[in-house]
Parts: structure tokens; C-alpha cells; sequence
DNA sequence: CTAGGGTTAG
């Protein structure tokens, strides 16, 4: 203690008991934060009153201040009075931090065993854990049980579990709360095979024991072992506290079982609700509700709190409208939860409720809100907000957003996890960067996991890369990754749209246990290099009863090789599934329009009519300057409409001129007069393509999304422009990504 | 008098 100084100073019993009761208070602060504390006259006053001072003599005159902090604020040459003394302390250099440490010696740190480890506890607790360690260190004769378990526990809390475990194993004098330490600490790190050894070597356990394990298991998303644990606690007879309520509730919760649910209320005879539990409890409750399908007893608890609502009770609530898809009600809480519980959370509840329910326009927006300095205070977006904002700028393809995004993510020095390198992979394959998204996965990110090679191998195959997606494969393969059913769909797609048949017939074949959505990939890929009659084989030969989905892929293999006869029968199958999908009727018109049999064509639309099976509304959009402007078939809505259909008319004249058939009922040549006023709505995808000619400057990258396919004629007009504007422009198409540079496209997909 | 366990967002 040779750093400490040597004037030991006398105090009285009064005034440790003081600060202990303060350091007890303020466990979560640094403890030299309490020392002002003293020096406030509500303290002071019977600290003063309990004898004279011994120590330096002070030259202040204020008789209501501790005296032995005003010798210290002088000693360091400050003002005064405590709230100096507390700004001094919050910036405090370590210089002036060790004579605060020195101070508190003399305050009696060396004679109260218990004062001690309330500092000792204050450094664990808020660091740096090293400073712990060293009045840890000091008085080794002095020590007890506590102090031991408050460096254990430091440490953990600081991640140096090696040396958690140092401790462990060289303390003489273990008991319950040492082990549970040790048991919560693993569980922390995710290390819940460590965990359960301890919790199974304890020589003795208590509830907080059962339930430093139990909720291991349910924060490591462990819910079948935490349900089993309580099983396991219940005939061990042990009673069950809140906290371990929580743990089980939430566990519940995760697995969304709404009938596990209801046994659980039933043990626990919560059928009535649960008048004697705390908010932790009844928060945990309502979270089970919604995520069990329960939305009204949610509300009800919600309601029911009132008065007691936490910032994770309206979250957990706004987080239930999301999940049921009502984002008018959980935009309405948001809006007005007081605005000081609104936090991270809430924020990232949100906008990740808009980005999962198709609002992806929405929830940038609301980024942009967040993110916007001149409302109230600024909450500093996490990786989770980070991660949204970005899969929802991939899936409108939002470039200049996203780019916006990364700024912000470098400016703010936002740390960014796997699954925020995930997401960039996802949004920069989304707008076509694959460089970017390459350089993401390769340069960028350290650790992958699985979900990384998906994201590229998703990408690379979307843009027919069918090699590289090959090639990542086996890397990842290499590298110890299993690859899971996303890796396969992925691949299979990828080697469809680059025509490679007979590796993707060997990874097909190399999959152990196929799956429905992989047959429809391997249909489609045999259809697409005509081999029908395999591909029928191929559906004859499932194991399991076809989807839809694989005599979709069949049928779109019928129209590119123009094979009605196979066509119709697939059709059947189709319409027998799903009767009421117009992208199947859409296909088997398609394929009689591939041969010219309009008669047919108006057959089918005439079915679709008596059945009342409605299109679904395609939509395309376009971002400039930031702003996402959506399109659908017919738009007159948009504030420029009058100059967008102006271009449409000078395009129109120039694709004639260019010697393309120019119809204006977009691909339905013999309709009868009755469609006619429908069929001669623009298409979304076009008018998007207008607004962009509108607005760009030659050379830019036009991206048009929609999520149906682009139609002849709106093909005919992008090459066109693509050759005539040498711009390039991106499509999406049926999430297929098509290239036009000078009037060609890269990929070997037909239209 | 001291040390261990709690709900929400991807």
C-alpha cells in the first residue's frame, strides 16, 4: 500500500457506517462518487456531529461539510463545494483517482473489513477490475468470504474468466454464493456445459443457485433444458421465487407453443392472473401471451399495469403488434409511450416491425427519424437497429440508403457484429454491388458463420454467378461449415440460372435429405435446359407429395421450351393446390402466349374472372436523392406524374422507331374490349424506368424492382434504353437480377 | 452489515 500514503486518519464508526450504507446504494457507481455525497449538508450534518475532525487542517470555513472531503478537495486544488468535487471525479485522470483511493484509506478502508469490500465491490462493479484487485491484493490476512466472491464475480462481469476461475480454484473458503458465481459467470459466456458442471459439483444449493442456472439456459436460448431444469427444481422441493418465474415465463415464451403456455398458467394457477407477482413477472407474462398468439391477454396485462409499466413493458407490447402484423397499433404506442422510456429498444422494435412486414420504405423513414439530431435527445443506434435498416434497404434495393447507412455506421463508430456483416453482405447483393458484398465477406468481416456463406451464395446465384457460388461452397465446406437447406436452395438456383446441370445434379444428389423446396430448384434446372421429360420423372419419383412450388418450376420450364401438352397437365396439378394464386393462372397464359394461342390466353382470363381470383398488385420502385418512390400499374399519384407519362410517350415513339413492336396493352395481344381498359395501364416496372430517365444523369445505375415478372415489352423498353442512354441498369425481376449494359443482359433467363 | 439470479429488439 505504498501508493496510498501513510497518515492514517482516525473516523468515526458513524461515518463508515455512512459510506458503507452509501457504497450499498450506489454499488453501480464508482464508490469515490459517494465522497461528495458526504459533503452535502444532508449528510454532513450528522457526520459533522459525531466529533471534531482529526487530519490536515482544513481552510474551509463551512462548518456543515464533512471536513476530511474538504481537505481532499483542496488538496487537489479544486473549488469548494461538492458539485465541483463531483464534475472533478466524473473526468477524474488516474492521477487524481489514486489520491481519491489514498483519501479513502484514511477515511478507514484499512480498519473496516466491511467498508473495504464495499469498495472493493464498487471497482469490480464498474471497473477498472484491476483496481479491485489490488485492495484485493493488499491486505491478504484481512480477507474475507465476500471479498473473494466480489473478485470472481468482477472478473466474470469484465470477461477474464480465467482468472474467475484462478480464484476459484485457490480459495480456501468456498460457499454457495462462490459457486453460483462461477455458474452464472460460465452461463454469461455462453460456456453452459461449464456452467452445469458447477451446478452439479455445488455441495449445496439455494434458490438463486437454481436460478442462475435456469436462467443460463434461457438467455443462451437453451428453453427445452430450462423447462427441464425446472422440472428438475420443482421435485428437488424447491420453491420457486420470482426470479425463477421469469426465467420459466420466458423460456415459454421462446418456444410459442400456445399450449405449453396454458399448462404452465395452469401449474403455476395464473388463471386468474398473477396479483402477487412483480412487473418482472407480469412483463415475462404478457411477452408469453404474444408470442403464444394471445394478443388480447397481452393487452390485458398491458392495460392492467398502468401505473407500473417499464420502458420493457411497452417494448414487449409494441414488439406483440408487430409480431400479429398491426403496425397501426404499435406505431400508436410508440407514439406515445411517455418519450423518455422510448429507448433503443423501442426504437429498433419498431423499425424492425416495419422491415419483417413488408414496410421496408417505412422503416427506413423511421431510421431517418431516429437518427434526425433535431428531436430530443440522440439514442445511439446498435447493431440490431443497424441490421434492419439495412435487410429493409436490401429489399427495396435502396442504394443510396444503404450507402447512407454505412456512413453513419463509420461515422458513429457503431461496433458491428456477424449478423451486422451479414446484413451488408444482404444489401449490397440486393443492389447489385456484389464487389461490395465480396469485399464485405472476404476483407471486412473476421468470423463467419453459416449465415454468411448463405447471404453470398444467395447473392452470387441471384446474379448467376453459378461458379463462384460452387466454388463457395466447397470453401465453406472446407472451412468445417455445415451447410444447411438455405445453402442448398441457394446453390440449386445458382446453377439453374448459369445452366450448370450436372453439378447442380451432384450437389442435389450429395444432399442427404432433400427437401420439397430443393426438388422444385432441381425440376426448374432440368426444365430450364429442357430436359422435361427428367423433370417429370423427377416429380413422379418424390418421396414426399409435391408443393406448388414444384409445379410452378415446371410450368415456367413449359413455356421456355413451349411444350402445352406437358404445360397443361402441371397446370391442373397447380390450380388443383392453389386455386386461388394468379401468378398461376399468369403462367399457363404465359405459356399459350409463347405459342400464340391467344384464343387460350383469353380463356384463362376469363377463368381467373369467374373464379374472382384477383392479380396481385405489382409494384416497382425507384430511390433518388434518398427518397423511395413506389410505383404501381397506372400510377398517376406521383407528384411528377405529368412529366413521367411524357417520357413514357417520347419512349414509346423511340422504341418504334427502333423497330420494337410497341403495344400498348403490355403483352396481351387479342383481349377482349372489356380488358382492354385495364390492360392498357402502364406497368409499374415502366413508369419506375420513367422516373428514373427523368431524373438521372446518363451513366448512372437505374434500379427497378418489382416482385412479379417484368413483362415483354418493359423488357424490349430497358434494353433500349440500357443501349441508347449507356447507362446500366439493374433489374430485379421474380428475385432474379438481370444486368443491361448496352442493350444486352448477362443472364441466359428468357423472358 | 458482505458476495450470487430477472423481462423487451435482429
Amino acid at each position: 500500500m505504498s501508493h496510498l500514503g501513510n497518515g492514517a486518519l482516525t473516523i468515526s464508526h458513524k461515518k463508515i457506517a455512512q459510506l458503507r450504507h452509501l457504497a450499498r446504494l450506489h454499488a453501480h457507481h464508482r464508490w469515490f462518487y459517494l465522497l461528495p455525497a458526504l459533503c452535502t449538508s444532508r449528510h454532513a450534518a450528522s457526520a459533522s456531529s459525531s466529533g471534531p475532525p482529526h487530519g490536515p487542517a482544513s481552510p474551509s470555513s463551512a462548518s456543515t461539510r464533512a471536513p476530511t472531503a474538504t481537505s481532499f478537495t483542496c488538496s487537489v486544488g479544486s473549488g469548494s463545494d461538492a458539485s465541483s468535487y463531483l464534475t472533478l471525479m466524473k473526468s477524474a485522470s488516474s492521477r487524481v483517482g489514486t489520491q481519491v483511493h489514498a483519501h479513502a484509506v484514511k477515511l478507514g478502508l484499512d480498519r473496516d473489513a466491511y467498508l473495504r469490500n464495499a469498495v472493493m465491490t464498487s471497482y469490480a462493479k464498474a471497473g477498472p477490475v484491476g483496481d479491485a484487485r489490488r485492495i484485493f491484493d493488499e491486505m491478504p490476512e484481512k480477507r474475507i468470504p465476500a471479498d473473494w466472491n466480489s473478485m470472481i464475480s468482477g472478473y466474470w462481469k469484465w470477461g477474464f474468466g480465467e482468472r474467475a476461475r484462478e480464484l476459484f480454484d485457490t480459495m480456501p473458503c468456498r460457499n454457495v454464493i462462490t459457486w453460483t458465481a462461477m455458474v452464472a459467470g460460465c452461463a454469461k459466456t455462453g460456456d453452459l456445459d461449464s456452467a452445469r458442471k458447477y451446478f452439479d459439483k455445488m455441495p449445496r444449493r439455494n434458490v438463486v443457485s437454481w436460478n442462475a442456472m435456469l436462467s443460463g439456459y434461457a438467455q443462451n436460448g437453451l428453453h427445452d433444458e430450462a423447462l427441464k431444469l425446472f422440472d428438475g427444481m420443482a421435485s428437488s422441493g424447491f420453491q420457486p421465487d420470482d426470479t425463477t418465474l421469469v426465467a420459466v415465463i420466458s423460456s415459454c415464451a421462446a418456444r410459442g407453443d400456445a399450449s405449453l403456455a396454458a399448462s404452465l398458467i395452469e401449474r403455476l394457477g395464473f388463471n386468474q392472473g398473477c396479483p402477487g407477482s412483480n412487473f418482472f413477472v407480469k412483463t415475462a407474462l404478457l411477452d408469453m401471451y404474444a408470442k403464444c398468439g394471445s394478443i388480447a391477454k397481452a393487452r390485458q396485462i398491458f392495460d392492467e399495469l398502468r401505473d407500473g409499466r417499464s420502458t420493457v413493458t411497452w417494448n414487449a407490447m409494441i414488439s406483440a403488434y408487430c409480431k400479429e402484423g398491426d403496425l397501426v397499433s404499435a406505431r400508436e404506442l410508440f407514439d406515445t409511450m411517455p418519450l423518455p422510456e422510448r429507448d433503443v429498444v423501442s426504437w429498433n422494435t419498431m423499425i424492425s416491425g416495419y422491415a419483417q412486414n413488408g414496410q421496408s420504405a417505412l422503416a427506413i423513414q423511421l431510421f431517418r427519424q431516429m437518427t434526425a439530431s433535431n428531436v430530443g435527445v440522440f439514442l445511439k443506434p446498435n447493431e440490431v437497429t443497424i441490421s434492419s435498416v439495412l435487410s429493409a434497404c436490401g429489399h427495396l434495393g435502396a442504394m443510396e440508403s444503404g450507402n447512407w447507412v454505412v456512413n453513419f455506421v463509420n461515422d458513429n463508430r457503431i461496433e458491428l457484429g456477424i449478423s451486422g456483416y451479414n446484413s451488408l453482405i444482404f444489401m449490397y447483393s440486393r443492389c447489385g454491388r456484389m464487389d461490395d458484398a465480396r469485399r464485405v465477406f472476404y476483407k471486412e468481416m473476421g468470423t463467419k458463420d453459416v449465415v454468411s456463406y448463405n447471404t453470398l451464395i444467395t447473392g452470387l446465384a441471384a446474379h448467376g454467378h453459378g461458379w463462384e457460388a460452387l466454388q463457395l461452397l466447397s470453401e465453406m465446406k472446407a472451412r468445417g461449415f455445415k451447410p444447411n437447406h438455405v445453402t442448398y436452395t441457394g446453390i440449386l438456383t445458382a446453377c439453374s440460372h448459369a445452366g450448370l446441370l450436372r453439378e447442380g445434379r451432384e450437389v442435389f444428389e450429395s444432399i442427404r435429405d432433400p427437401m420439397v423446396d430443393h426438388y422444385a430448384c432441381m425440376v426448374d434446372l432440368l426444365g430450364r435446359v429442357g430436359e422435361l421429360e427428367r423433370a417429370e420423372l423427377l416429380i413422379q419419383k418424390m418421396p414426399m407429395e409435391p408443393h406448388a412450388g414444384v409445379y410452378g418450376s415446371f410450368l415456367n420450364a413449359c413455356r421456355i421450351q413451349r411444350r402445352v401438352d406437358l404445360g397443361e397437365t402441371a397446370a391442373r396439378k397447380l390450380f388443383e393446390l392453389e386455386p386461388n394464386h394468379s401468378g398461376n393462372y399468369v403462367l399457363l397464359s404465359n405459356l399459350y402466349a409463347s405459342v400464340g394461342r391467344w384464343g387460350d390466353v383469353h380463356r384463362v382470363r376469363e377463368l381467373m374472372r369467374e373464379k374472382g381470383v384477383k392479380k396481385a398488385t405489382a409494384w416497382s420502385c425507384v430511390e433518388h436523392k434518398g427518397r423511395i418512390h413506389e410505383f404501381v400499374m397506372g400510377d398517376r399519384y406521383h407528384e411528377r406524374s405529368d412529366e413521367i407519362y411524357e417520357v413514357l410517350g417520347k419512349l414509346e415513339t423511340r422504341m418504334r422507331r427502333a423497330g420494337y413492336m410497341v403495344d400498348e396493352s403490355c403483352a396481351l395481344r387479342d383481349v377482349g374490349e372489356e380488358e382492354k381498359e385495364e390492360s392498357v395501364r402502364v406497368h409499374s416496372e415502366r413508369l419506375a424506368i420513367c422516373y428514373a430517365l427523368l431524373v438521372s444523369e446518363v451513366g448512372t445505375v437505374i434500379q427497378v424492382v418489382k416482385n412479379l415478372r417484368v413483362c415483354p415489352d418493359c423488357h424490349a423498353a430497358i434494353k433500349l434504353i440500357s443501349k441508347l442512354e449507356r447507362r446500366k441498369i439493374i433489374v430485379r425481376d421474380n428475385n432474379r437480377f438481370h444486368h443491361f449494359v448496352e442493350g444486352k443482359c448477362s443472364c441466359n433467363d428468357h423472358w
